[in-house]
DNA sequence: GCAATAATTATTTTCGAAAATCTTTGGAAT
DNA sequence: ATTCCAAAGATTTTCGAAAATAATTATTGC
């Protein structure tokens, strides 16, 4: 692996997870002394995360963390939604006994996760997993371009969710849990109009959830509309 | 605009017109000579575009014009089709005037090219023009997500027109024209049902005569499956 | 002849410094 | 005090060479 991939990594990571908090200027002095590298691979790196919309560049001026809004917020969960129910719906029809095999697995491996308490209970081991759940639920569209788009839709709006895993608040009266339960059962059943019911109504729980969590706080890296 | 950017819209252009043809490998002597530079801003440049999937990169291999293939365009198609309903739909119920008036403006311009013959009739102010139709319908969609998307999967299906365009083999039977002119007509009367169907309906007649055209031809970079 | 291996060449990747540009600071004039 | 300008400093961008790796060619042993 090259450096240059090994700083993509490591910025999209920290990006993700908001150890690099948004709209900070990601300097390449800095940079290169956090990653230990010279400034090529981390200019390769930022250009890649640059085109992917994790990180914005102004010419002459450099790069800083894409700044959260709760419009873009708002905006990638329901093309999430449309993308990934369209997704569910063609994964239901085409998927095999591996493809139904592989959504059983990893929802046994996110439940054993959510049940962990005390030092087994990694935030990030349980966020791998989530993803993992809802990427295997997907499998089977056999669409290329629609994996990539949530793959894309997935980063953006994971960044939202983080200061919420990290103070492990959960909503009041949700079961997250059940809702991934349900969802499984109904994909497996082939139901997809349920299926996709349920998908929605997951995601539009989370942003609720987060829009009330994020009342504009300035803080948090949070810009006002555009 | 910095050396890098430049790299970035020539090599981009190169790629989408065909003139840096399929499965190409991109060397940087070659490409420092062509394009007149260093390496470090095409590296960067070719970084941008291999987040995009326009170019490929293997570690320590160096980079390739990403190939074409028939699965491809198909995924394509099939995504373009749904992410580009729903955007027309979300236009057609938010759009205002100067969205429709954008829409009048760009058919009459595309229609203007269309129209043209002998040394006037450049098919990449034509394709320019075709581009900003389908753009201006979706303009009102208020999603960035989305009208990304539709950036990324117009720049993907637009390599595969290329060879047909430059043979300005249309084909037999096909009024082009006629179909943009219904599709603003029914989108300016804002029917979303009848938009809908026909610009589905567009969009497969193109893939159709694609896939014809491109009888799996190796000598046009195609490659099988996947 | 042919396979395996060493030597050579070609190419990518990375670094460190130079060039170009932006930002801040300090001072002069109004 | 405020605005303007120049100088100094900080930062990005680019280059050219060095290091690392891959690909090719030549050589050796059988």
């Amino acid at each position: 692996m090259t450096l240059a991939e090994k700083a993509y990594d490591a910025l999209r990571h920290d990006i993700i997870r908001g150890e690099l908090a948004p709209g900070r200027p990601l300097r390449l002095s800095d940079l290169s002394e956090r990653y230990d590298m010279g400034f090529s691979p981390l200019r390769e790196a930022l250009n890649r995360l640059h085109a992917e919309r994790l990180v914005t560049a102004e010419s002459l001026r450099g790069f800083r963390v894409a700044p959260l809004s709760l419009d873009e917020l708002h905006d990638a969960v329901d093309v999430r939604i449309k993308v990934e129910c369209d997704a569910l719906r063609a994964s239901i029809k085409l998927g095999d006994d591996s493809w139904a095999a592989g959504i059983v697995s990893a929802l046994y491996a996110l439940n054993l996760q959510v049940g962990r308490t005390g030092p087994d209970a990694d935030i990030w081991t349980l966020e791998a997993r989530h993803y993992a759940f809802h990427r295997a639920l997907l499998a089977a569209c056999n669409s290329p371009w629609t994996l990539e788009f949530f793959e894309r839709l997935y980063a953006a709006t994971e960044r939202y969710r983080i200061p919420t895993l990290l103070a492990a608040a959960n909503p009041a009266g949700r079961d997250v849990q059940a809702e991934h339960s349900a969802l499984a059962e109904a994909t497996l059943a082939r139901d997809a109009d349920k299926a996709t019911a349920l998908l929605e109504a997951h995601y539009r729980r989370t942003a609720d959830h987060l829009t009330s969590v994020f009342g504009m706080d300035k803080a948090s890296g949070m810009v006002a509309a555009g």
